[in-house]
DNA sequence: ACACCGCTTTCACACGCCCTTCACCGCCGG
DNA sequence: CCGGCGGTGAAGGGCGTGTGAAAGCGGTGT
């Protein structure tokens, strides 16, 4: 790679992911995530568009092969989506391609749910 | 970086299909598809222009004999089709041939969906 | 050493998608 | 009119995924 000292700066619509910085803003505010959601966005994020299947997510994140019937891909995943909502409500990130893994991607939240506006 | 030199992408039109990750896009747009409607595109997308039978068929997509009589490359075929002109309206992809089988290549459809200046 | 605390992993259960099969329809040719 | 063929919608069951909570692990401060 020869873009060399350039940070990388992942963005999906209004999320921003700076993996040299260790950090993730929604519409400029930053998102407080563990190291371990962290890794997973990224690798997500990295591969942007594509599916992954699970255990490719897990040797990026995790550095190791995963084990048949782990879940914790899954359990992040799970995490992450509820960060990402709770920040960007309008907005679905994680895509779920059944038998095969998941999608990143920014796209309008289908239907849209606002915590106490409406009373 | 990642040198994709198997990506074998198979293009219809404004369809696209890669094998290799998972995917087909519509106009660029994912498509959410099951494994077995996936399967079942690829192998009439690799096939594109030729006629297929429901047993080569089922034996590329299902990895097994056909047993006579079993109706499910009938309603793959109808789902992939409800899908597919759900994303592309003005175009038609499976064709049928009676007495032998399926035939995949875009095609205009030449019924219309779309109000507009049209004819 | 102990209590506290956040993070990770595991577990159990709920839920929804998916696959298969079946029934019924209309069409066409004999 | 009857039988073969393909289109289509729906039921049943399986299993992949979503989800909340408990258990395990390390670190920090007192």
């Amino acid at each position: 790679m020869e873009a060399a000292r350039n940070a990388e700066i992942l963005r999906a619509g209004p999320l921003e992911v700076r993996p040299d910085e260790h950090m993730a803003l929604a519409d400029g505010r930053p998102l407080t995530l563990s190291r371990r959601e962290f890794d997973v966005l990224i690798v997500l994020a990295r591969r942007m568009g594509r599916v992954l299947g699970r255990e490719q997510m897990f040797e990026l994140a995790w550095g190791d092969r995963m084990r048949p019937g782990d879940r914790s891909v899954d359990v992040y995943v799970h995490k992450l989506r509820a960060k990402l909502e709770a920040a960007l409500p309008q907005w679905a990130f994680i895509h779920t391609h059944v038998g095969f893994g998941y999608r990143f991607s920014s796209e309008p939240s289908h239907g849209f749910h606002i915590p106490s506006t409406n009373r």
